[in-house]
DNA sequence: CCTTTAGTGATACGAGCGTATCATCAAGGC
DNA sequence: GCCTTGATGATACGCTCGTATCACTAAAGG
């Protein structure tokens, strides 16, 4: 055999071409032709290691995916030692489009997320509810919070951690639809999470 | 002049035939051929009454903008007396996708949302930022509730105003991208507004 | 009556898209 | 050392899109 290149790195490499156009120019100016020239590479050369646009933006999506777990957890980690607080605050603050990358990151994901409204098959044909892991992780930590005594007793926890993603989902749209800046956003997020955490200390009987 | 027909009229069948369109089908496919099909006209009369498609989706958005209006006055006035609180549940319920005409608006509304992040000059050109409206709005609602005793008085009615506008939104998204269905946001949207009103009460210094 | 003009229809144009085709090149195995 | 086969490049095809063009109709005004 010729060419002894790697496959996977070329695969990353337009994988990543077609992330960079999502998050700038949106994915639906993510053309086969316009990856080809992001990437520095030939159309043929994308058709090559994707037969087709499909296997493309499948492959792409899951290299967003992995940048996004490895950021929610870098985002964890870099709050201490981790606890149930400290889960919840990483893994939503990290979501929210609040520096460069978030913003490249939530673009991106923004686009894959639309195209699902568009191409409902499409996401039927591949599994992938990303979301759904996250909100359970969320409310398994939100009930650990609540034993510990930091989280008020009255709160579910599955009900919880269900607004807390849609409301960090929401206000990353509300960022990326120009309607606030990421300060603004994390501010909002800031007081909900506030308001959850020590409910008992914060609210007197007044 | 000839023809006496109602140009009013027929721009609105015309503009309400993309509506159809966009909250089925969805936004993208809703291209001058398929509303004119839609229409029941033909795709030169189509043009005749809107010269760019730019015109026909501004026409088109101010209708849905129109229609989502009526629905949620229509919403509040059916909780019975104006207060502060039906006001706040009502908007945001109405907005929320729960029954067939909700998921209609939702989703036409949302594929002009994505609109706007594909096709930013576009947005620019013309004014129409809907939610900021409804945002300012809300808050004013939460801080009256505040001052009548409905809601702890530790609440920002800004921050909490635009939070609970980017919960309806996120809960929005996740129904139309199925993740749960109209119910189950609308038991997690009354769980936070259960908790944000009455909240003195419903809180013991346990 | 017939001219003017708003309204309507069928069709064409150029651009961009995903995909397919054809030819070429380079590196190992016999 | 040729020949098979994986890798690459240039170009063409068929389709759909928004928009433009050309011709025709019918009703009001002099």
């Amino acid at each position: 055999m010729p060419k002894r290149v790697d496959h996977e790195q070329r695969r990353r490499q337009i994988g990543e071409a077609l992330l960079r156009i999502a998050s700038t120019r949106g994915l639906q100016s993510a053309t086969m032709r316009e990856v080809a020239a992001e990437a520095g590479v030939s159309l043929r050369l994308v058709q090559y290691y994707f037969h087709t646009k499909e296997q493309l933006l499948v492959a792409a999506l899951a290299y967003l995916a992995e940048q996004l777990t490895e950021r929610v957890s870098a985002s964890i980690r870099a709050l201490g030692p981790v606890t149930s607080r400290t889960v919840v605050y990483g893994t939503l603050t990290a979501v929210l489009p609040t520096d460069e990358e978030s913003v490249r990151l939530t673009r991106a994901y923004t686009g894959f997320y639309t195209l699902v409204f568009s191409e409902p098959e499409m996401a039927l044909r591949h599994g992938a509810v990303y979301p759904d892991k996250l909100e359970s992780l969320l409310a398994k930590h939100i009930a650990a919070a609540q034993e510990a005594g930091e989280i008020a007793d009255d709160v579910d926890p599955a009900l919880t951690a269900a607004a807390l993603l849609a409301l960090t989902n929401g206000l990353g749209s509300s960022v990326l639809g120009g309607q606030r800046d990421g300060a603004a956003a994390l501010r909002i997020l800031e007081d909900q999470l506030g308001r959850l955490f020590h409910a008992r200390l914060s609210r007197p009987p007044t």
